[in-house]
DNA sequence: AGCTATTGATAACA
DNA sequence: TTGTTATCAATAGCT
């Protein structure tokens, strides 16, 4: 139906294949529609062109879900019973790795392990030994950055005693020139807050 | 495309309704398979008409759960309904937990553990201790039965050798009184395969 | 995207 | 249902 007739087979060149898809495919859209209108049957049709677009038409009477329960029932084949069995078996799996890592862990803290023979429990033994050294290593390390931190800390206290000394010296002479009462109170207790930031912020955070 | 034109609505006499079904149908299927034939579209066509008989088509590029799942990802819309999302939610809550196992695993095992604080870590080496010492008790405890089973075995064997005396001391009698070679040389090699059974049987198979 | 010659689909009828 | 055919609708090849 064209000004030639065609072969119903592949159309290699790349843009008249576009062009015919997109004219065809209007054209079965709308055959859908009639079809669905003059006989109301029920019609779900979906369409992926190479582009990886899709195009649908249900009927209006009906919608997708129904239209596959109803294709179910007419086919017997499973549809999304398939698709179950397959999350089921990868639900299976996971809860498999999870049980083996249960025991793992059970048998790491000392329990269920009667069943276990000489052998196994010398294996999980060197395991807890590696486990316990690496921790006493790192806390070992942690103590001493802490202790770091505590002369840090005591360092910075002193520089801070030492302005603060300075400060209210410069304060004792300001006063001496008229500052009223409020203000004096107000730098004795808020003396350096936004001048003086610790030396190390966040350091102890770590720990 | 008739011998007249109509109106695209319900076709209300039943059996020209029903004519026109069938001729349609014939036809919107002929269009889908030479659209995916012609610009290798994946299309997927069901049609239900009035008297709940199915027709489909689906390209042979693909299949029916294909087409759904890119639908589903075309969309946004979920078909697969609430049982499929509940399995989902179990994946994922059984994923996490094992994450978590994993995590602690690794922990337990000295591993990745620079991001512990210092309460963590001892919380960490407490565990540790316990399941080392748990692991000693009981390696202790099964070198214990192991020493009382060699005794019972030493026993058994001493008790065996009693036999086994006695037993060598009928067999001269009974050659004396003129027993043939075959018969001696046979009960000296297999003296009491069959009459003495072990003490404590299988109690080392639990080591 | 439009146009139109031509083929293809089908409404009415048998 | 199926077949025929006059007609209408879709579209292939061009612009």
């Amino acid at each position: 139906m064209g000004r030639g007739k065609i072969e119903i087979k592949r159309i290699e060149n790349q843009s008249s294949r576009q062009v015919t898809y997109s004219k065809r495919r209007n054209g079965i859209l709308k055959k859908a529609k009639e079809i669905s209108v003059l006989c109301d049957a029920k019609v779900s049709l979906i369409i992926f062109g190479n582009s990886g677009k899709m195009h649908e038409y249900i009927s209006p009477s009906t919608n997708l879900i129904e239209m596959l329960d109803q294709y179910q029932q007419s086919t017997g084949k499973k549809l999304w019973d398939a698709k179950h069995e397959n999350l089921n078996n990868e639900i299976e799996r996971v809860k498999k790795e999870n049980d083996s890592m249960q025991i793992e862990l059970r048998h790491l803290k000392g329990e269920d392990i009667t069943s276990l023979n000489h052998k196994e429990l010398m294996v999980l033994e060197d395991a807890l030994e590696r486990g316990v050294s690496s921790i006493r290593d790192r806390q070992s390390e942690v103590m001493k950055i802490k202790r770091k931190i505590g002369q840090m800390l005591e360092e910075e206290h002193k520089q801070l005693q030492y302005l603060c000394h300075q400060q209210e010296m410069e304060m004792k002479g300001v006063v001496e020139n008229g500052e009223d009462a409020f203000q004096r109170e107000y730098h004795s207790h808020m003396p350096f807050a936004f001048r003086v930031q610790p030396m190390q912020p966040n350091l102890h955070e770590r720990m």
